[in-house]
DNA sequence: CGCTAATCATTAGCACACTAACGATTGAGG
DNA sequence: CCTCAATCGTTAGTGTGCTAATGATTAGCG
C-alpha cells in the first residue's frame, strides 16, 4: 500500500518539469526576494543580511567561537570566517583567542556592536509591516520552513547511512 | 482602526530579535538546505541547481535571449551571463547572435542538452520522495512562497514610488 | 609521558548573485 | 536621414556559500 502510494507520488509527468511548478525555484526566489526586501532597512545599520544574522547571534550570547556561530547559523566555518573579518573591520565585533583554548576564537561585541542592538529592535516589526504579514502568518511560514529543513536533514542522514553501509 | 492594527503589528518586542524567531533566517536555511538536497540528484546530470533552472527554462522554450531567461528566473542578466558560458562549455547549450537583432543572443539547446531532458523528468518525483512531500504539500508551500514573493514585490514598488516622489 | 587523532580557524578555489559601468546595436524623434 | 536615448549582453568588483586542504592546538589513549 505504501509502495503504491510512493510509486504514485514519484510518477513522472511532463508538467512536473515546468519551471513555474518547481518548489525549489519558488523557494530560492522567495529567499532572495525577502533578503532583498531587508536591504533598505539593513543599509541604515551598515549590515548585509548574513552579517545581520551573525549580529543577532552575538546579541543573544557572546563571546562565542566561530564553530558555535556557524552551528547556530547552519553554515560552514569557512563561510563565517571572512564574514567576521568584515564585521571586525566595521568595528562591530572583536576577535581574540579564547582563554583556555588557544585554537578557538572568542568573538565578542564592541560597544558599537552592542549599541547597534537598540536600532535593530525595530527591524523585525518594520519588515512585518513592509511585507504586510501578521505575527500569525510569520509563525506559520516559519513552521513550514522548519518542517522543510527537517525533511532535508532526514534525507541527508539517509544518504550518509547509505554511504556508510556501502563503505563497510 | 487599521492604524491601531499596524501599530500593534510593529510593536517591538525583545523576543523578536531571537535568531530562532526570524522568518528570513528559516527561509534562507530552507532554501540552502533544499538546494543542497538536490545536489546528489543533479550531480548525475552534471548540473548545479542554478544551471538546472536554466535548463528547465530552455526545455520549455528555445532559443531565447539572455534577457528573457533572466526575467523568467528573476535574476540579473549579469548573473545569467557567466552561467550560460559554463553551460556552453559543458556542451548543453549554444550561444549565437539572434537573427534580425545583432545585440540580442539566441540561446539554444545542443542535441546533448535536449537529450538531458529525458533524465531530468525523474528529478521532481525523486525530490518529492527524498523530502517525503506529497503533491499537495508541495503545492501549498509553492503558493505560500508565491505570496511571499508578491509581498516583496509590492514593497519594492512602494519604495520606488517613494523615490520618484522625492525626486520630483 | 608521548604520540596520534580530533578539533579549530583559515585559506584557496569554484560558483552564484548583486550593482555599476561599459561598448555595441537599435529605435524613435526631429 | 541622423542623432540621441533605450536596450542588450558582458565585465569588474564585492559579498556570500560550498568543498578541500592546511597549520595550529588540544585531548585521549597506550
Amino acid at each position: 500500500m505504501n509502495q503504491r502510494l510512493a510509486a504514485a507520488a514519484i510518477e513522472a509527468s511532463d508538467e512536473d518539469l515546468l519551471l513555474e511548478h518547481q518548489l525549489c525555484f519558488a523557494l530560492t526566489v522567495a529567499s532572495r526576494s525577502v533578503v532583498g526586501a531587508y536591504k533598505p532597512v539593513l543599509d541604515k545599520l551598515g549590515l548585509t543580511h548574513p552579517q545581520y544574522l551573525v549580529m543577532l547571534c552575538l546579541w543573544e550570547s557572546s563571546p562565542r567561537s566561530v564553530r558555535d556561530i556557524s552551528d547556530a547559523l547552519a553554515q560552514e566555518p569557512a563561510t563565517i570566517s571572512p564574514l567576521l573579518r568584515r564585521l571586525e573591520t566595521a568595528g562591530y565585533i572583536t576577535r581574540a583567542r579564547a582563554a583556555g583554548n588557544e585554537r578557538a576564537l572568542a568573538v565578542g561585541l564592541t560597544p558599537s556592536g552592542a549599541a547597534l542592538r537598540q536600532q535593530a529592535t525595530a527591524v523585525p516589526g518594520t519588515m512585518m509591516e513592509r511585507l504586510g504579514l501578521t505575527r500569525d502568518q510569520v509563525g506559520q511560514l516559519h513552521q513550514a520552513m522548519m518542517d522543510l529543513i527537517a525533511a532535508t536533514k532526514a534525507a541527508a542522514e539517509r544518504d550518509a547511512d547509505a554511504r556508510d553501509a556501502a563503505g563497510t
